[in-house]
DNA sequence: ACCTCCCGCCATAGG
DNA sequence: CCTATGGCGGGAGGT
């Protein structure tokens, strides 16, 4: 192991010499100019810390004294090292006199562990960079030069430039060699990162884990629902997503496949934008990000490892500014937990290619949709290779042409661009989504055990009220008001996404399409796409699962997609060829299937509906080729079914949710299997479907599109739920009774309802309502903390987001700070 | 005593 | 083989 702490002597001094010999080497003089903080300082306390055991840290120092370490030791790594230090250093020759300089002299010189945090290199090292490059000038990072200019090790950057990259911000040319884009694609990645993180129901994810944990701290007893009801995550093995626009320059030199700390900030990052207080425990991330459907017993160092990961990533977009860290407090006790204040992330804005021309240079366009698919495809893994496959390409092609079609219609997108929005958060709290998705989680829960319905009912009734009529329409970006993106036409229509099976994905609103990858592990991927519909298909037995999309306007490309899978569920991966017959056979096959699975069983038994559908629903990842075509989903998008679909609000969010929201079991097993089972290919979901859950129903159309304050009242929510029988009247109020009326469960996730209002951007305040009001602070407003979580010990609040109400009652969560 | 998380060993990918 | 990357987890500083 490393023994280079406790054996100062032997060891030590090889290892000094490489990373001492680099760091140190290192000139001070860029040093200080990019840190004041003791550049010429710090380089020697570098040299003394760095012995490895023996610090020369004062209280090092006096460890050393007392244990009597050989001082020589100490002497000779030092001499063997400052020969290649700076000049200052040679100054001194008495490498004696030199560290006791430093010890004594700089006490604070000594890189306190603070100082050395990543988040603080990190800092330095955008300091180096604007958040907005000049894009013509060419912004090139060189590694070396910057760990020497930083004077750190190089390992540290890549840290920083990993979690960079994910964000693309950076993106890498070639060995060595990055280029640094700023925050010009930040929006842009943060809402397809939304995205993905909607799509993969991470939101539920986390609903899921929390309820999980807070099931288990009541009652152990309670493990019945079935083997299945626990443990099955949805999780699924993202990939790195990437944008349209950056893959090129990157794909080059792509090196590791895996890219496991990009992709474990991606998802961390994704965890913000979906939940809705953008509070995000540590320990609910890592064992998302862990992700498997590991049996409870969590890895204890998996989880560690994990966790140590996230403080990485975490110190890393602290100092970009996107989170903050927080307590999220809970009966046990406080918990880690980072809070997202970076830019809010509209539901999605076409991504008009930033790039110079609008027009649809097909040929760049369609091949960058390619490539796009075609890396999304791969899985991290690796070992599945499904590189560019067929089908995919095709279905590309298809979408482009569709999306030329409906571009070109005058209502096509104008061509925001994505990239400039970062100062600002154009975007607009889709809070209604959110909470039609958190209202029908709760709901679902409650045939379960009496205990959790309480507490879910509580919070529900909660968020119901607090479930604003905004539209987030509202936002005066010029963005919006020109260009509705791709989801007004489809806004048309009063929503139904509700209706949505669990099955569906969420996307359906986003009109992005996707491709489908199947976690290796579950069996074989698939691939299709479909902005549409995804239904899927799993066995439960097998955990397999399939998630199909359909497109009513690519059905051809569906079709080949259908092939293939056909195969894909018996079988492995491999390029079938494409035959039309097949999807039928693959639909009798998943008929099959859901004949078989689980579902049946659930639909008697309503309890764990979520669970079942975790259950079909293993891991499927669909990967949004959104991106490639920019367009163009839009304009698959537009299937009737779909605009039954999606939410009507153009600007709105609100259909995000869709896919979020669980499905009561009634609704699942009711409707929307037996749709699947009908019509794989052209899957509607049936206007009856809606009715059968007539709350969501009720969530859904408050998001109508224009008007915000048509939401339809807290009170009438409430009514609704009590009425299906899902709430007992009195649930509305404080369950809590510490929390107060409003009170929440301790847990993070309660608290998000209120932290929603919040987060509500100021210019989206007209559109709150009453409902709102509710949880205004009585001071007026103030700075919105959410409420779960307080603000930083330094008192900063949001600034950022710029939230005027302060929520009643605080669930507690301290900073950090405090505590 | 737990929370953070720095440090750097060492396996891999890439060349 | 050598270098660049980066997974990983020990264990130490902080509170």
């Amino acid at each position: 192991l490393n023994n280079q702490s406790e054996n100062p002597s032997s060891e030590p001094h090889k290892l000094m010499l490489k990373t001492p010999l680099k760091q140190a080497a290192t000139s001070n003089s860029v040093l200080s100019e990019i840190q004041n903080q003791a550049g010429s300082l710090l380089t020697p306390p570098k040299l003394n810390e760095t012995s490895p055991g023996d610090p020369w840290t004062p209280t090092a120092n006096l460890k050393i004294l007392i244990s009597a370490a050989s001082p020589e030791i100490r002497n000779r790594e030092q001499k063997k090292r400052w020969p290649d230090g700076p000049s200052e250093v040679l100054e001194a020759k008495n490498y004696l006199h030199v560290s006791f300089y430093f010890s004594l002299t700089n006490c604070k010189s000594q890189p306190s562990r603070k100082e050395k945090s990543l988040g603080l290199l990190c800092h330095k090292f955008l300091v180096r960079y604007p958040n907005f490059p000049n894009t013509a000038e060419n912004n090139e990072i060189c590694l070396d030069e910057v760990s020497e200019e930083l004077n750190v090790e190089r390992r540290r950057i890549y840290d920083i430039v990993n979690v960079l990259e994910s964000l693309h911000m950076v993106s890498r040319l070639a060995k060595n060699r990055y280029v640094w884009h700023g925050r010009h694609n930040l929006n842009k990645t943060l809402q397809t990162l939304k995205k993905v993180g909607e799509e993969n129901k991470y939101k539920q994810q986390i609903q899921l884990i929390k309820r999980r944990e807070y099931e288990q701290e009541f009652e152990l007893e309670d493990e019945k629902t079935g083997m299945v009801t626990t443990h099955t995550s949805l999780n699924t093995d993202l990939c790195f997503v990437e944008l349209p626009g950056m893959e090129f320059r990157a794909a080059s030199v792509n090196s590791r496949k895996d890219k496991s700390l990009r992709v474990m900030s991606q998802k961390f990052v994704m965890l913000f934008l979906v939940s809705t207080p953008q509070i995000v425990s540590l320990e609910v991330a890592a064992k998302i990000l862990i992700g498997e459907d590991h049996v409870e017993d969590l890895d204890k160092s998996k989880f560690k490892t994990k966790i140590r990961r996230l403080y990485d990533i975490a110190n890393v977009l602290s100092s970009l500014e996107l989170i903050k860290k927080v307590h999220v407090k809970e009966e046990r006790g406080r918990k880690p937990a980072f809070k997202w204040i970076g830019p809010h992330i509209l539901p999605y804005t076409n991504p008009v290619p930033t790039t110079t021309t609008i027009v649809p240079s097909h040929s760049v366009e369609c091949k960058s949709a390619k490539e796009q698919c075609s890396k999304n495809l791969f899985p991290s893994r690796g070992k599945q290779s499904f590189t560019r496959h067929p089908s995919l390409m095709k279905l590309v092609k298809t979408i482009e042409s569709d999306r030329r079609k409906i571009h070109s219609a005058p209502s096509s997108p104008t061509k925001k661009s994505t990239t400039d929005s970062d100062p600002n958060p154009s975007s607009f709290p889709s809070k209604m989504a959110q909470l039609a998705a958190i209202c029908k989680e709760q709901l679902e829960e409650p045939s379960r055990q009496l205990k959790k319905m309480k507490m879910k009912l509580t919070q529900t009734t909660m968020q119901c009220k607090l479930a604003s009529p905004v539209k987030s329409q509202a936002e005066p970006v010029p963005s919006s008001s020109q260009t509705p993106s791709l989801v007004e036409p489809l806004g048309v229509l009063p929503v139904i996404h509700n209706s949505m099976s669990p099955a569906m994905l969420p996307h359906a609103y986003s009109g992005v399409s996707y491709a489908v990858y199947l976690h290796p592990s579950q069996g074989q991927t698939m691939t299709t796409y479909s902005p549409t519909f995804t239904l899927q298909c799993v066995s439960c037995a097998n955990m397999t699962g399939i998630k199909t999309s359909l497109d009513a306007n690519s059905k051809a490309l569906l079709n080949d997609a259908v092939t293939e899978d056909g195969n894909f569920l018996i079988a492995k991966e491999k390029e079938v060829t494409k035959n039309d017959n097949i999807s039928e056979k693959c639909l009798k096959r998943s008929q099959a299937l859901l004949e078989n699975s689980p579902i049946k069983k659930y639909k008697g038994n309503e309890k764990n509906l979520e669970d079942a559908l975790v259950t079909l629903f293993p891991s499927v990842y669909l990967i949004p080729l959104a991106h490639c075509t920019q367009l163009g989903n839009e304009a698959v998008f537009y299937s009737k079914e779909k605009a039954a679909m999606c939410s009507s609000e153009p600007g709105t969010y609100s259909s995000s949710i869709a896919g979020l929201l669980p499905v009561t079991t009634s609704e699942v097993t009711a409707v929307n299997f037996p749709a699947f089972h009908i019509t794989p290919l052209k899957l509607m979901v049936p206007p009856s479907s809606v009715a059968t859950v007539p709350v969501a129903n009720g969530v859904s159309f408050n998001s109508s599109p224009d008007n915000p304050s048509q939401s339809p009242s807290s009170s009438l929510r409430n009514f609704t739920l009590q009425h299906l029988g899902l709430i007992s009247p009195g649930m509305q109020v404080s369950a809590n009774p510490i929390l107060g009326p409003a009170s929440v469960h301790p847990e993070t996730e309660h608290v998000s309802p209120i932290s929603e209002n919040s987060t509500v951007p100021e210019t989206s305040e007209m559109c709150q309502t009453t409902t709102e009001n509710f949880f205004r602070t009585p001071g007026g407003p103030t700075k919105n903390s959410s409420l779960a979580v307080s603000s930083d010990s330094k008192g900063v609040d949001e600034i950022s987001q710029g939230t005027k109400f302060v929520p009643q009652r605080k669930l507690e969560v301290s900073t950090e700070a405090k505590l």
